[in-house]
DNA sequence: ATTAAAAGACAGACAAGTCTGTCTAAGTTT
DNA sequence: AAACTTAGACAGACTTGTCTGTCTTTTAAT
C-alpha cells in the first residue's frame, strides 16, 4: 500500500534525526527534506510534531524487544541466556549509530508535564523488565517465585546504566563491569 | 561585591529554571525575569548561553560534592558510609525539586559535538568514581588494592541507575534495589 | 472501455511565534 | 566623571503548523 509507504518513510527518517540529533534539534523541516517528501503529506499522516515522536519511541522499541529477544533466544539455555542481553548491548554499542537509550534522552527533553510521551516510555521500560523477569525464570531453575521481581529489577537496572554510562563516558567498561556484577547475582 | 552578587544570582536562578524545566525549554528572557537583572548585565557576565549552561553544571556539581561527602562521612565509619550514598538519594529523592541528573538532561539536549559541556560533565562523573574510591578504600579493609577500581565503578553504576530509574519511574524501588545489591557486594 | 471522481502527494508561501545576542538611551552608584 | 545597571527595541534566524493550488494515481460508475 503506497499510503503506509509514505507513513513508513517519515517514521524512519524522524526515527533516525530524533535518536542521532535529539528531539528538540530536528525540525518539521529537516525531516521532510530527508524523507524527500512534502509537509502537507506529513501533516496528513500525523497531527503534530509530538504525534511523531510517539511514532519514533514505538518504532524504536518494536524493534529493540524483537531483537534482543530473537538474540537472547538463540542462545543456550540458562545464565547465559540472561547474560546475553550485555552481550546483546555490546554489539549495539559497537554500532557506530549508538547514542544512548532513547527514552531517557527524549524524557530529558521534553517537559515535565507532558504525560503522553512519558507513559509511553514508563510501559517501554515496564515491558522490559518484564521480558527480564520471562528470561529469569525460564533459565534460573532454582530461582523462587517471591525473587523473580527483585533480581529482575536489579539486572534491569544493571543494564541500564551499562547504556547510559557507556554512552556518556564512550567506553565500554559499564557494560562489562555491569555483565560481570549481573554474572554473580545470578549464580 | 555587587559585582559577583549579581553574577551568583544569574547562576543560581539558571541553574533552578535549567535543571527544573530543560536546558533548549529555558530562554534568556526567563533567566533575567526571575533573577530581576537587564539582558545586558548577563551578557556583561556571561559571554553566551553555554556559558551560562557551563555555570550551571558546575553549581550544581559542587554542591553536590560538598554535600554528599559531608552526609557520608558523618555516618560511623564503615560499610555504612558507603551505603550512605544511598540514603543521601533517597533525601535527594524525596525533595520536591528532585528532577534526575543534570548531567544525563543535560547531556541529551546539547549536540552530539559539543566538547566543552561533554567534557565538563565527563569530568564530573570521574570525580564522582574517585569520591566513591575515597570511600571504598577508607572503609572496607579487606579490600585489595586491585580490587578498588572495578568495586567503586560497580556502585557507581548501581547509584546512577538509582538515580535516573527513580526519576524515570517516579518510584523509589531502584534506589532500594540498588542500594541492597550494594550492600551484598561490599560484604 | 471510457469517463468521472476521489485521494493523495507535491512545492512552497505564509502566519505567528520562538530564540539568542546586540545595541541604544536613560538612570544610578561610587 | 567613570562605570555599571536598567528597560526594552531590534535584527536575524529559527520553530511548528496551515493553507493554496497543481499534478498524478487509483477507484468507481456508466
Amino acid at each position: 500500500m503506497k499510503h503506509s509507504e509514505a507513513k513508513s518513510r517519515i517514521i524512519e527518517t524522524a526515527s533516525s534525526l530524533f535518536y542521532k540529533n535529539g528531539y528538540n534539534s530536528t525540525g518539521i523541516n529537516e525531516i521532510i527534506s530527508e524523507a524527500g517528501i512534502a509537509k502537507a503529506t506529513l501533516y496528513n499522516h500525523f497531527k503534530s510534531k509530538e504525534d511523531i515522536c510517539l511514532a519514533y519511541l514505538r518504532f524504536k522499541d518494536t524493534r529493540f524487544i524483537k531483537d534482543i529477544e530473537t538474540f537472547a533466544t538463540t542462545k543456550p539455555k540458562g545464565k547465559k541466556q540472561i547474560l546475553a542481553i550485555f552481550d546483546f548491548l555490546q554489539l549495539f554499542f559497537q554500532a557506530k549509530d549508538f547514542n544512548g537509550c532513547w527514552c531517557i534522552k527524549t524524557v530529558s527533553e521534553i517537559p515535565k508535564d507532558n504525560e503522553v510521551i512519558r507513559n509511553e516510555i514508563q510501559k517501554q521500560k515496564n515491558s522490559f523488565i518484564q521480558l527480564i523477569e520471562k528470561l529469569v525464570t525460564n533459565n534460573l531453575e532454582k530461582i523462587k517465585t517471591e525473587d523473580i521481581s527483585s533480581l529482575s529489577r536489579k539486572i534491569y537496572l544493571l543494564y541500564e546504566s551499562a547504556v547510559s554510562e557507556s554512552h556518556l563516558h564512550q567506553v565500554d567498561w559499564p557494560i562489562k563491569e555491569a555483565k560481570h556484577l549481573c554474572s554473580k547475582i545470578i549464580r
